[in-house]
DNA sequence: TTGTATGCAAATAATTTGCACCAAA
DNA sequence: TTTGGTGCAAATTATTTGCATACAA
């Protein structure tokens, strides 16, 4: 899930942190050690990334710092609740990017090399919004992923092609 | 997964059942009375719907007909391969829809009732070859999915908002 | 006859949950 | 001190797989 062009981020008041936070008192819940440090684990990485990725970045059992891993799924869906992160479902697993202080934008999604290709489209998000109008239809978000091949994994296969008729 | 509307089919020289015989031949592969039975029960709906459901609409174990799960989930793999069907993920499950002699669509999923609402749009089409195309993205399909809540539950929210003063 | 297909039950994989203990507020 | 949080292990869910047997070609 690495190797994921990336847009700029936006410019916001507060930090994820102070964010968080401010989540975390509106609903009467706890500022915890391990919620501070996967914060900070989250937002460090400006990636897409799933649950046993961000897992195996994390310090070990024994190790200080160490976080369960009940809690590092729970803690994420927290995460996406409080409109830090976004998750969709991507060869059945799901994936997280971040969404606060981020831009809005889809996804191409190379089949080869598994890498996410962000993306922004007005149009898309356009003809989004006419279709639903048509149908009475409720917008709340949608999510767009292309699938193909991107440009690198094209150029390589040209040249195993081309290697494998010498 | 029921109440989805539904786009007209468009005329194929072949059935489903005799594309698949096709697939099969040139595969090797076998014509078994499962395979058979199954063809039938999945085309003679014309609706999304996952493995656990179509199972609850099959013969029981015991009865007539009956075909264990792990071949329900296997011929599923096989009718997508063949391109009878098409699956993506919803809320963590496989959904299969019709894709043989039915046109290319997206769909509006509403998050109330959970019902899919096609629809299809050229200038959706046109928007991700364009953006694929400034990538240098080789595109091979695309899953569009918008949420939000649909006309019907959009008015069943209103009547309950009402009552609710009264 | 020969390998493919099926049914069954066990194995997976990714999460979620129950519960006793820990720790913010 | 009171409730929410965490770690651990067991439970779940959806699906896949190993294997002995059944059957299509």
């Amino acid at each position: 899930m690495s190797n994921s062009e990336s847009l700029e981020p936006l410019r916001v008041s507060l930090s994820p942190q102070e964010r968080f936070e401010e989540y975390l008192q509106t609903r009467g819940l706890r500022q915890t050690n391990q919620r501070k440090f996967l914060i900070e684990a989250v937002f460090e990485e400006h990636d897409h990334f799933d649950a046993d990725e961000l897992i195996d970045r994390l310090p070990r059992r024994g190790e200080e710092n160490y976080v369960s891993s009940a809690t590092v799924y729970r803690t994420l869906r927290e995460f996406v609740d409080a409109g830090l992160l976004k998750s969709f479902q991507l060869d059945g697993r799901t994936v997280y990017e971040l969404d606060y202080g981020y831009p809005q934008h889809d996804h191409l999604y190379c089949t080869v090399c598994r890498s996410l290709i962000e993306f922004q489209s007005d149009e898309l998000m356009a003809t989004r919004d006419q279709v639903a109008a048509e149908k009475g239809f409720r917008v709340s978000g949608h999510r767009m992923i292309i699938q193909g091949i991107c440009k690198d994994c094209s150029k390589m296969r040209r040249k195993k092609r081309k290697q494998d008729l010498v």
